[in-house]
RNA sequence: GCCCGGGUAGCUCAGUCGGCAGAGCAACGCACUCGUAAUGCGUAGGUCAGGGGUUCGAAUCCCCUCUCGGGCUCCA
């Protein structure tokens, strides 16, 4: 037949189709399953619609909804049916946008007359979006010049802004609108792909409402937003929602009361946490192991007050560009201003420049536990993850020009080694190179840190992505970022390149030519903060610490009160070996103590009965539910030790 | 800071129409002495976040403040 088109297969196969089919004609001579599967297809690398007709000689990828692409279309498309049904049920409301976003969707909506949603709205938007699937509306595109697109879009401002706006990103490319219609009364303004009807959508849900400033400048008006999910399949979804699930389960601000770790007491303040007992003991565990590992490491450990005089921040640049995250001034005596510290770095540069510095001291590493405040915005503080007080694992490092490479180099290494032993092994680095606008220093040096941020993390054999503009205001920065047991990813460490604070405060040393120069200075925190870290410890580990970390590591049941004296000798032993033990009475039934041992989340409970006296053993239950009788104490106490030199948990 | 939703016993949560402030768990006491995820009985525990207002009467309705959560913005 001359009316037919060839068409090649992302494998090199070529296919055969007559004039005018469309990627979905494609689909279903392929197959049953892949035409059920496809929501767009990708023609010569753009992706279209699954009705757009396939030109000759096209390469054809059909995008199927269980891959990223497809779910993000399938997501776009659900957006615009959660847009119909509140306009449905909102005569007179604005929609302005609703892209897909991980995991999910959203879309952005001004009621008329400033109403805001409700939870409740929520269940009855769900009603509406069903059956606008149910009646399988189409989407069709249309593609209209700019004047029809203003028009078509008259009663819609956010649209008509869109429409006008220089950058042509949500539907407006190359002086064409395109635009997606469902029915004769409702069309987006929209790029596509879109699924072919309403009825391939349906494994979604609507999760909250929130603020959300259009265009994300907190100057324009603030639009109700709604979020929602939408996968492939009811399944897909379920597994999404068990998923946040396991998150919540996690959430460290729960398990903070229920371990009984810290608290936020309102008499307080907001974002100042208080450490309990077991609390303040892993966080102990956590820097003492640190600080070995920093003293090994050649850092020289310092200490600094909580507050200063106005100038040190004044000559530091904080009060110039950090001063909206600065505390208001204390004043005493007579004008005297002083400040909380928002940051460590210009008390470990007046140590520095306490005295002459000789080359031969360099690198010169400054370490501080040093805790800092600062003023969060009050809706911003977030459990220990974001708070006005918190204490940094803090170092300056000053080194020469030619020390600086070598230096980031083993210094990631050194960071990567310590995340591990805290159990952390899936990582990525970003590169945040220099902020708009908001930046002291010239184009040069800038350049010169960022290239040697870049090289030393090209080195480290992981994933670098880039940060365009997230740099510090004095220098560009590398961060860790860390995957946790459910695949979250942390910001944790930050590694920055520093010349500017070297040059505001004349920093010198004197070189092997017996010249002044001036010093490099690399600022770096390992866990970030002391606070965040521990709150990813916990969420990552879900409470259960490892046997290094966990505030108590044994526990030990007598099963009758005649036991007592047995127990009460092992729990000895063990505590002589170092181990945090605790003894238990009998009081309870033994089954309600093995259950608030595992509430607890203790790494192992023992269990001595007539069995363990007589044999001097003990009955060992691990976290994980594993049960053996009959242990030697010996055998257990070496047991203790292998995990503890590996840092494992059960 | 802005938008929305919350704050009732240590924790989780009920509390109808504005009419005596409740439960489970935890705590404490007594009994039970038990081999693997909740023994029984009893006791105590509250300025219903705080302040103001409406009302004969407020946990409940209104206003303000504090605080928490979800977002926006910002960020470690």
């Amino acid at each position: 037949m001359a009316d037919s088109i060839t068409i090649t297969l992302p494998d090199g196969t070529p296919r055969e189709l007559s004039e005018g089919a469309n990627a979905g004609d494609l689909a279903a001579s392929i197959g049953r399953g892949l035409a059920k599967a496809a929501v767009a297809a990708t023609v010569d690398g753009k992706q279209v619609d699954l009705t757009t007709p396939l030109p000759d000689g096209a390469t054809v990828a059909i995008v199927t909804s269980n891959t990223p692409e497809g779910r993000h279309v399938l997501r776009h498309s659900t957006a615009h049916v959660l847009a119909q049904a509140v306009l449905q049920l909102w005569p007179g409301a604005k929609f302005a946008i609703g892209p897909p976003i991980e995991d999910g969707f959203y879309y952005d909506f001004e009621l008329p007359g400033g109403a805001a949603f409700s939870d409740d709205d929520l269940a009855r938007i769900e009603e509406r979006m069903r059956e606008i699937v149910k009646e399988g509306q189409p989407f069709v595109r249309e593609e209209h010049s700019r004047d029809e697109g203003l028009a078509l879009f008259a009663d819609q401002p956010y649209k008509r802004e869109i429409i006008e706006g220089v950058d042509e990103t949500e539907g407006a490319e190359g002086g064409v609108v395109s635009a997606y219609r469902n029915t004769p009364e409702f069309v987006d303004l929209c790029r596509g792909p879109h699924v072919p009807s309403t009825d391939r959508l349906g494994a979604f849900k609507l999760m909250r409402v929130a603020g959300a400033y259009w265009r994300g400048d907190e100057k324009r008006p603030q639009l109700q937003r709604i979020y929602g999910t939408a996968w492939e399949s009811r399944q897909a979804l379920e597994e999404h929602l068990h998923r946040l699930e396991e998150a919540e389960r996690r959430d460290h601000r729960k398990l903070g009361v229920e371990l009984d770790l810290f608290s936020f007491p309102d008499e307080i303040g907001s974002g100042l946490a208080v450490f309990h007992p077991k609390g303040g003991l892993v966080r102990r565990l956590m820097e003492d192991y640190s600080r070995r590992r920093h003293e090994e490491g050649g850092y020289e450990f310092v200490n600094s007050p909580h507050i200063s005089k106005e100038s040190l921040f004044q000559i530091s640049g904080h009060l110039d560009w950090f001063a909206e995250g600065m505390y208001p001034p204390i004043e005493i005596d007579e004008g005297n201003r002083y400040y909380l510290k928002p940051m460590n770095c210009p008390f470990h540069i007046l140590i520095f420049r306490s005295r002459q510095r000789s080359y031969r001291e360099l690198p010169l590493r400054l370490f501080e536990f040093g805790t800092v405040y600062r003023y969060e915005k009050s809706g911003v503080v977030h459990g220990l993850t974001r708070v006005r007080g918190m204490t940094q694992d803090d170092a300056h490092i000053f080194c020469t020009k030619e020390q600086m490479a070598e230096e980031l180099h083993s210094l990631l290494t050194f960071v990567l080694d310590l995340l591990r032993d805290y159990g952390l092994d899936d990582f990525y680095l970003e590169l945040s190179t220099k902020p708009e606008g908001k930046a002291v220093g010239g184009g040069e040096e800038w350049d010169e840190a960022t290239e040697a941020l870049r090289e030393a993390a090209g080195k480290m054999d992981l994933e670098l992505v880039m940060d365009p503009g997230g740099g510090a205001f004095y220098g560009p920065k590398i961060s860790v970022q860390a995957k946790d047991a459910i695949g979250r990813t942390w910001q944790l460490s930050t590694i920055q390149v520093d010349f500017q604070l070297p040059e505001r405060f004349e920093l010198e040393y004197t070189g092997a030519d017996n010249q002044r120069h001036r010093p490099i200075m690399i600022h770096r925190a390992l866990f970030g903060t002391v606070e965040r870290f521990f709150g990813i410890l916990v969420e990552h580990y879900a409470g259960a610490f490892p046997l290094w970390l966990a505030p108590v590591q044994v526990r030990v049941l007598p099963v009758r009160d005649d036991h007592d004296g047995y127990a009460a000798s092992v729990a000895d032993r063990l505590r002589a070996a170092g181990f945090r033990v605790e003894a238990l009475d009998a009081s309870e039934p033994l089954g309600a103590r093995i259950r608030r041992g595992k509430l607890e989340k203790i790494p192992y409970v023992l269990v001595v009965g007539d069995d363990d006296v007589a044999g001097g053993t003990v009955g060992v239950n691990d976290r994980a539910g594993n049960v053996e009788r009959g242990v030697p104490v010996d055998d257990f106490l070496a047991r203790l030790a292998r995990e503890l030199v590996v840092r494992a948990g059960v």
